[in-house]
DNA sequence: CATGAATGAGCATTCATTCAT
DNA sequence: CATGAATGAATGCTCATTCAT
């Protein structure tokens, strides 16, 4: 009749993403030992096989966990219909919140190389955020509101303005608040805007 | 009797070290093995311990000696006098210099997380790098050319701007010459600038 | 309240030594894992440990049935009464019988090494057989039709050419139908037979 | 100028393979851990992949290394001229001193199934000594000194009564002594001889 | 009875490092 | 200086076995 309660809610799949989460932002992938995970997650080491083909496979997984986070969140949010101004921000906010609640995810996703071992799946889901990227790029271009610029490579530039931003918030090389991200924000947008 | 001809200009210690650096580039650091980087270099494994005390000691003096020809070449072109806008530029150029002549040093020294191993000597010397584009941004600023905002912020979100954009041409996700380059500074430039 | 109607004859023990068997062949005992069983056999890995104390007590039960037919089948049809020649032939036949109704039962009882994990009950079945083949060459030597040899060594002599034939068989090397084996039959007993 | 005495006649790839060899022989290919060889053989773990690539390599180059010890010696002392019962006492004589002389080597070609991780180099070799046997027992046949059967069927039950033999002397069933042999000789020469 | 998630000791293999030559 | 065989701890992974349901 009684139930345990632990399991109820917690859930020994996502204990070993979390746990391999914070050994591979802290240590890379390669610097992280399976069986590390498996003490951190408070779980045996051959439990990770259980839900998890191999190591690649598990960071495959937490790969895509995290990645799918920040997509959903910019695509749910994105407004189709407002201005490119309004949208940048939108999408600028929604990373924002992302890599604030969640700096070990974000973290992980970029400021790691992982190369050598993402599967196709994820090669193309990252691929796709990029697209998405590039296609406002393209649209705010077409509006007449952004320089004229390869849009790829304009968004791979604000993305790369936005990755140093919370890197260096993340390592402590600068004390980054709310008002640090809108003045960043700000300065990215003049990077790209075209001025009358 | 005879002295080998070879060894003249060729050095092991740079053999090894470029060969690391093609294997860390590719692979990683914790993904590199020792006997890997010796096979690489033409010479027998236990010859890098005559160089090197450890696998750590030389990734130390990889780091060093990539992250030192960046750090010279931009003091050594500064052009103390210069506008800011000039000296901007100056910087933008040494880099954008490196990046080119020297794509697999720039990818192992920006495109890789170093944090758990690099020496005191590598983490000031990178400090020292970021210290002095700090510097010349609160020199701008001072002048009134720059936008008010945490100088070392400031620094941060150009030089990721900057990694985003050699990144994306590393990568191969897009086409980066001269004058995209020559687009990008402007555009950053653009971002810190104060409009009058 | 309506209870199953399929394990009616199915036995899930037999079901478990079945897979073990076709699998024993064609692994060896420890190239197989538990859990590779249960799924052929189409349980739970933990149902097998219902049945089976253990892997060695598995690999024991199954060496019990297989060669307890054999034994069984040579045993019932032995013509007490009737004369060497015709007790030879029985013994073959029932041996060839066995050997091609059940190849892998074969196969599993003398194609592989057991030394190391079987039980003295089945060391104990293994010798029995083996002493009625050697009492059988005994009483037809007393009959004075067989050779002056060690009987036990005539036995394993003859038995090793039958395990040689069948193995030819079953890996391929030879075609084997009722012919050859009766040729092989005449042969085995020129081998041993006095000739006048 | 004094060189070491002990690796003079001493060879640790030699050492690995002899201990490789008794501990197959007597636990099993999956029944041996490498670490196992390892200590038997006097040798660290990690020395074993100096010499060979994987654990089926090692067993792959000991079979070889067995297999081809055999083949020399029948191939060396077959009388080519001499008469089909020379000849097979030749055949017999060789594979009997290679089984006395060297019995784990025996117990490890012959009564081990290696199917499953034999290379086509050592199936080949298999092949090829019973190819000869084969070859053997046609041109006795067509000598008109032996019956008329499969050749390769003829070879493989004299070589399974062989088999038997050795098997029954290892595991300590019959005392096998060289009149033994001698006799289980003439035992299969008159189960294939034909009877005039 | 039956399940299958969970365990953890054990396995094959790798690799940073040493050292006799 | 240079070598590369040798080491053995550590790694990714497997598997016989258990046990809560």
């Amino acid at each position: 009749m009684a139930r345990r309660a632990a399991p109820l809610t917690w859930n020994k799949q996502d204990a070993i993403l979390d746990a391999a989460l914070g050994l591979f932002v802290e240590r890379g992938f390669h610097g992280t030992a399976v069986p590390e995970v498996a003490e951190s997650a408070g779980v045996a080491a051959g439990t990770i096989y259980h839900y998890f083909d191999s190591k690649a496979a598990l960071v495959n997984a937490l790969y895509r966990r995290e990645k799918e986070k920040v997509t959903r969140a910019i695509h749910t949010s994105f407004p189709a219909r407002a201005s490119p101004r309004a949208q940048f921000a939108a999408i600028w906010r929604e990373m924002a919140t992302f890599a604030t609640d969640n700096p070990q995810g974000f973290a992980f996703l970029e400021l790691h190389h992982h190369g050598s071992y993402l599967d196709q799946q994820n090669l193309a889901l990252d691929q796709s955020l990029r697209t998405f990227g590039a296609g406002f790029v393209r649209a705010a271009q077409t509006a007449g509101v952004l320089k004229a610029m390869d849009p790829k490579l304009m968004m791979e530039l604000i993305f790369g303005a936005f990755i140093g931003v919370i890197r260096a918030r993340w390592e402590q090389r600068a004390f980054v608040d709310d008002d640090a991200l809108a003045a960043a924000e700000a300065a990215c947008w003049d990077a790209i805007a075209l001025h009358p």
